[in-house]
DNA sequence: TGAAATGTTGGGGCG
DNA sequence: ACGCCCCAACATTTC
């Protein structure tokens, strides 16, 4: 009997894996999961994203056993652990979802090289995008440098392929014996265990994957255009981590959608709005792929001479949610206690890092990376570069958000402020947004010493403003 | 997927 | 009745 070796790496999932039903197709399925930080390298994961990784695990494992299978682990360099496995002399082939980002790109062809010199077939499938990043493009046949026609072009390309389901009846080939345990990964915080009450707000793997998709667009998404920007109201969809580990596909949440679409047609607008975040996140993906250095290096090349101040005590401030301004400090400590931002409140808080503080986005980029559950690789790195304006498309430099206005639109009844930073829930709305401006008598009711229990603001907003724009002028010219 | 500065309009109070 | 001023509301432009 034929063994392939399924190998996961950004699709946690059972359904919708079209290298898994090939594999299925062939014979016996070897399940495996390596865990590799070797050729990560500073890609890494994060803390926040080992913990989702963990209970995504162990819910395929859990799946895998109900079928009679086990799901083997192993830590380390991938090629190595595979070159290992197929020594054994009993593996037909080795199948795999594509994966995107530079690291990944760079180890498939390893593998495939490693398969090749080993006389085992390599084959890899379509990965958690919409579509291949090779088949967009624009007239010229380049990449698409623009999010409006990126989309257009997306929508009117053929269909994203049809979800395969489940597949039925899996022969699981007999388990490793030397593998890893989940245990032996050690992707769980230990002392302090800052996650201990994260299984309340989440439920990694593809069955909760499925739930969440399925209540959004049940009780949530007629709501979604006009209440995906307040971030007191449960209106977004909170998808991201589970397509961040692949336990849900785009293609899957595109066809529900349409299918929504189809049965509710009042809900066209809605829906397109929920398609189009969905459409960020693969143009995201289509530049990381055909620009790796976005990583790392602006998109716009004036921007490698931008005068960031870089002053450490101002980015320890904003992580820990102490600059006095209600909005960013709420979205700094919603991410510090859920691993999660809402998305208006992540615009907030990287334009003020950027630009009021005037540090790089590569700092936020990182800290974000560790802390948010569905840090990605593309998404992250795109979506800081557009609020700093180096990206591509990215929002103008001068376009620099004011926290207190931010506030006042779109949290106005104060409910994101008032639950996440606590020591001002007493201060009346009008002034929840800028504690510095009420009067005497209105903090002191209120039990607030600025300065004291709530921090003066790092910095006052219009010289900040002045600054940031000052600072782009010097790069202005290319 | 902004905000601030500046410009324009129109209603109402008032001499 | 009329012009004048003030200012809010809205529109435009500038950063």
């Amino acid at each position: 009997m034929a063994t392939t070796i399924y190998l996961f790496r950004n699709d946690l999932r059972l359904s919708d894996l079209p290298g898994l039903a090939a594999a299925n197709r062939a014979g016996d399925i070897l399940p495996l999961y390596i865990l590799d930080d070797v050729n990560a390298g500073d890609r890494a994961l994060g803390a926040a994203s080992r913990w989702w990784l963990h209970h995504s695990l162990q819910s395929l494992a859990d799946a895998i056993a109900d079928s009679g299978g086990t799901l083997n682990l192993l830590q380390g360099d991938t090629n190595a652990c595979l070159q290992d496995l197929l020594s054994t002399g009993n593996i037909n082939a080795v199948h795999c979802s594509r994966a995107y980002s530079p690291w990944e790109v760079v180890l498939e062809a390893r593998l495939r090289d490693t398969c090749e010199t080993m006389g085992v077939t390599f084959k890899r499938y379509p990965g958690p995008l919409l579509h291949e990043p090779e088949h967009i493009a624009n007239q010229s046949g380049e990449p698409f440098k623009v999010f409006t026609p990126f989309w257009r072009h997306c929508c009117r390309a053929q269909s994203p392929a049809q979800p395969l389901p489940l597949p039925s009846r899996t022969t699981w080939a007999d388990p490793l014996t030397q593998r890893a345990s989940l245990r032996d990964l050690a992707l769980l915080p230990t002392k302090p265990d800052w996650a201990a009450h994260w299984p309340e707000l989440w439920t990694p793997g593809e069955e909760g994957a499925r739930d969440a998709l399925a209540h959004f667009l049940r009780e949530r998404v007629s709501g979604y255009a006009k209440g995906r920007d307040h971030p007191a109201e449960n209106a977004t969809s909170r998808l991201s981590p589970h397509l961040r580990f692949g336990e849900l596909s785009p293609r899957q949440v595109w066809h529900a959608a349409r299918a929504c679409l189809q049965q509710e047609p009042v809900l066209e607008e809605q829906i397109n709005k929920f398609l189009a975040e969905l459409g960020w996140r693969e143009f995201s993906y289509h530049l990381l792929f055909h620009f790796p250095d976005i990583e790392q290096a602006p998109f716009k090349a004036q921007f490698e001479d931008f005068p960031w101040l870089g002053d450490e005590a101002l980015l320890k401030a904003w992580q820990r949610g102490q600059t006095g301004y209600p909005v960013v400090d709420a979205g700094m400590r919603e991410l510090w206690h859920t691993g999660y931002m809402h998305n208006r409140i992540r615009m907030v808080t990287a334009s003020f890092l950027t630009k009021h503080l005037l540090t790089h986005w590569r700092a936020g980029e990182r800290w974000f990376w560790d802390t948010l559950v569905d840090a990605d690789p593309a998404s992250n790195a795109c979506s800081w570069q557009w609020v700093a304006g180096s990206g591509a498309d990215a929002a103008p430099y001068f376009r620099i958000f004011n926290p207190v206005t931010q506030g006042e639109k779109f949290d106005a009844g104060g409910r994101y402020v008032r639950r996440w930073v606590p020591e001002l829930a007493d201060l009346p709305d009008r002034y929840l947004h800028k504690p510095w401006e009420a009067p005497e008598a209105t903090l002191r009711e209120a039990g607030i010493i600025i300065g004291e229990t709530y921090p003066q603001p790092v910095v006052d907003h219009r010289e900040a403003r002045e600054a940031a724009l000052a600072a782009y002028q010097q790069i202005r010219k290319g």
